[in-house]
DNA sequence: CTGAAAGCGCTAACAT
DNA sequence: ATGTTAGCGCTTTCAG
C-alpha cells in the first residue's frame, strides 16, 4: 500500500522540479522531451494520482455541480439527472447527486456542503419553497438554476408548462365524453400542484363545466397519497368518471386503489397522468400521459450553468409537456 | 457577493487567532466563553462556512464514500443506494453517485476520481469485470466493497444467493405444471447472469427436465434485450410455455414482447421475474418475482466500509432473496 | 486558555 | 525550458 505518493516524490524520481512535474500533467507550457518522459515514467512507476483537494484549494474551485432533488427514485428525477450529466461531462464538470427527499433539513445540509465545497453550480428542485435555501447560495455567489419548481426568487431556472399540461389532459377527458372530471394534485407548497390544478380548472371552464370541489383531491405526491385520494373521491356519493392525477408516483396509487375497488379502465373510469413512466406502456389499459422532456430539462439546466454570465439577469426556460394518448382515457 | 470568507476574517473580526476560530468551530478543545461567542456572533455575521478542500488538505482524507453503480434508473440500483445512504450518513460520511452505465471507460473515470479525491471508501457494481478497476483502488489503499456482482478479486463483497433464487423460480413454476420452461438471461460477463442461469439449470435437473439450449438466451440485461429474446424464443418452432427472467428491465421487455404477440399470461405462458419492482403488482396479471433484499444490500455494504478493519480478511456476504408468488405465474 | 508558526500538496509568478 | 519561492485555507503542534 503506498497511500500518498506526492508530486514530490515524483519529482525525486525524475530528478526534476515539482513545478516540471505539474507543469507536465496539466500541459501548461512545454516541457524538453527528455525530462518529460522521465517524469511520465515516474508518474506511472509510482502511480502517482495528483490530490484533488490541494489542487481545488490553489485554484479556489472545484469542477463540480451539485444536483439536488427531492427523490432519486422518481423515474422523472433520473432521466432529468441523465440529461444534466451529459452536458455537464461534456463541459469537464462532475457531479454529485443529492437526495433531499421532500425534506428542508436534507436539503439545507446539502445546500451547506455545496457552499464548504464551493462547487461551481448547483441544480435543484426546490422541496419546500418556503424556507428553501436559494438565498444562502445565491449569498455565496454559487451559480444556480431551479428545475421542475417554480422559485420565489429571481434566478435562472427551467419548468414546463404545467397549467398548459394539465388543461390539455382534462380537455383531452372531456373531448373523449366523460362527464365529471375529477383532479388529483399534490401539496399546495409545491409550485407544480398549484399549477396543474389551475390547468385543470381552466380546461373545464373552458368547456362550461362546473367546479365541484368535491372532485378535487390535495395529496403528497406520493403513492400512498394517490392511492388514498382516489378512494375518498371513487367512493364518495358522486364519484368522478374520470381521473386527471398530477403526477407519477400518485397515478400508481390510484391505479391500484381503482384496482382494488374493481372499477374497469377505461370502461367505467377514464385515467391521464402526468409524467410518463417507464410501466405506463405496460399495463393495461396502457396509460395516457402528459409527458416531460426529462432529458432535455435536465441538459438545458445544465447548460445555463455552462454558459451562465455573472453580469447577466436570470434566464428562464419553459418547456412544452406532450399529450401522450394511449388507452386509459379512451373510452 | 462574499465570494471568500476565510478563516482569518472571521480571527480579525472576533479579536483572536485563527487557531481559536478553528478551536471553536470543531469543539477540538475548551475555548473561554467570551472569546467562543465572540467567534461565532463573527461567523454569523460574515456568513463564513469553512473551505471543504483546505480542511481535506490538512487530514488527507475526505468523509465521503463514492457508489459506482451501473444505472442509476435501475430500481435496484436506487433502492440499494438508499440503504448505503442511511447508513453512511449514521456514520458521518457523505456519498458522491456515480452512474457508470455498464461501460468500462466510465468506470475507470470515477475510479480515478475517488482515488484523486482519496475518498474514504467505494462501493462498487462491476461493469465489466475482465477490464475491473478494482487493483487500482485498492493498490492505493482505498477501502472497497463489491455489491451484486461478485468480484474476481478476493475483496469484501454482498452479494445475493442468485442460484438459489433462480432455482426456486424456476422450481415454482414446473410446480405450477408449465412444461417447457424457457430463461432469458444476462451477458455472461456479469457473474449473477450465470449463477442465476445455472440456478435454472439446477433446477431443471433436479426435476428430471432436459436442458433444451433452444430455451436458454443471453441478452444485454436492458429492456430492448428482453424484448428481441423473448420473441425469438416465443416465435421459434416449439416455443417454450414459461419464462425465467433474469433481471427486471429484461422482464419489462419480454411482457412487451409477449403482448405484441397476443400472447396470454398465465393462460398461455407463466413467466417470473428477477427483481422486485414498483410496478410488478400494476401490471396486469401482477408479476411473481425474485426480490432481492435491496435495501438491505446497501445498509450491509455502507456497514462494511464503516466497521472494516484494514488488518482483518475481506468479508463476503451473502442475503437470500425471496420469492413473491403473484399471478404471472399460477396456470 | 490562547497565539504563533509550520505545513498539508499543488501551481502560478518570478527568476534564470 | 526549468527551478525557486510563495501561498491557497485550514488545523495542529509547540510555547507560553
Amino acid at each position: 500500500v503506498k497511500g500518498s505518493v506526492t508530486i514530490d516524490d515524483v519529482a525525486q524520481l525524475a530528478r526534476v522540479s515539482p513545478a516540471t512535474v505539474s507543469r507536465v500533467l496539466n500541459g501548461t507550457s512545454r516541457v524538453s522531451d527528455d525530462k518529460g518522459s522521465r517524469v511520465r515514467s515516474a508518474v506511472e512507476q509510482l502511480g502517482y494520482e495528483p490530490f484533488g483537494p490541494a489542487r481545488a484549494l490553489r485554484h479556489q474551485r472545484v469542477r463540480v455541480f451539485a444536483v439536488i432533488i427531492t427523490d432519486v427514485e422518481n423515474p422523472f428525477f433520473t432521466s432529468v439527472t441523465r440529461g444534466i450529466e451529459d452536458a455537464a461531462h461534456a463541459g469537464g464538470y462532475r457531479l454529485v447527486l443529492c437526495n433531499s427527499d421532500e425534506k428542508a433539513d436534507k436539503e439545507a445540509t446539502y445546500v451547506e456542503i455545496a457552499i464548504r465545497e464551493r462547487m461551481a453550480g448547483v441544480v435543484i428542485a426546490v422541496a419546500a419553497s418556503d424556507e428553501s435555501q436559494l438565498d444562502r447560495l445565491i449569498a455565496h455567489g454559487i451559480p444556480v438554476v431551479a428545475i421542475d419548481r417554480r422559485p420565489d426568487k429571481d434566478i435562472d431556472s427551467v419548468v414546463v408548462d404545467n397549467r398548459g399540461g394539465a388543461r390539455q389532459a382534462t380537455a383531452h377527458l372531456i373531448e373523449c365524453g366523460w362527464k365529471r372530471v375529477g383532479c388529483i394534485t399534490g401539496p399546495s407548497r409545491i409550485s407544480t400542484a398549484s399549477e396543474r390544478l389551475q390547468g385543470y380548472r381552466n380546461a373545464l371552464r373552458a368547456a362550461g363545466r362546473p367546479l365541484e370541489p368535491a372532485l378535487q383531491k390535495r395529496a403528497d405526491y406520493r403513492q400512498q397519497g394517490g392511492y388514498k385520494a382516489a378512494r375518498q373521491l371513487l367512493e364518495a356519493p358522486h364519484p368522478p368518471d374520470a381521473l386527471f392525477v398530477a403526477n407519477n408516483l400518485m397515478t400508481v396509487g390510484a391505479l391500484q386503489a381503482i384496482h382494488d375497488l374493481g372499477i374497469k379502465v377505461p370502461h367505467e373510469l377514464g385515467i391521464v397522468g402526468f409524467d410518463d413512466s417507464p410501466w405506463a406502456e405496460l399495463i393495461n389499459p396502457r396509460l395516457t400521459v402528459v409527458a416531460q422532456p426529462t432529458y432535455e430539462i435536465g441538459r438545458m439546466a445544465a447548460e445555463l450553468l455552462l454558459t451562465r454570465d455573472p453580469e447577466g439577469a436570470p434566464r428562464h426556460v419553459e418547456l412544452a409537456p406532450t399529450l401522450i394518448v394511449r388507452d386509459s382515457s379512451i373510452r
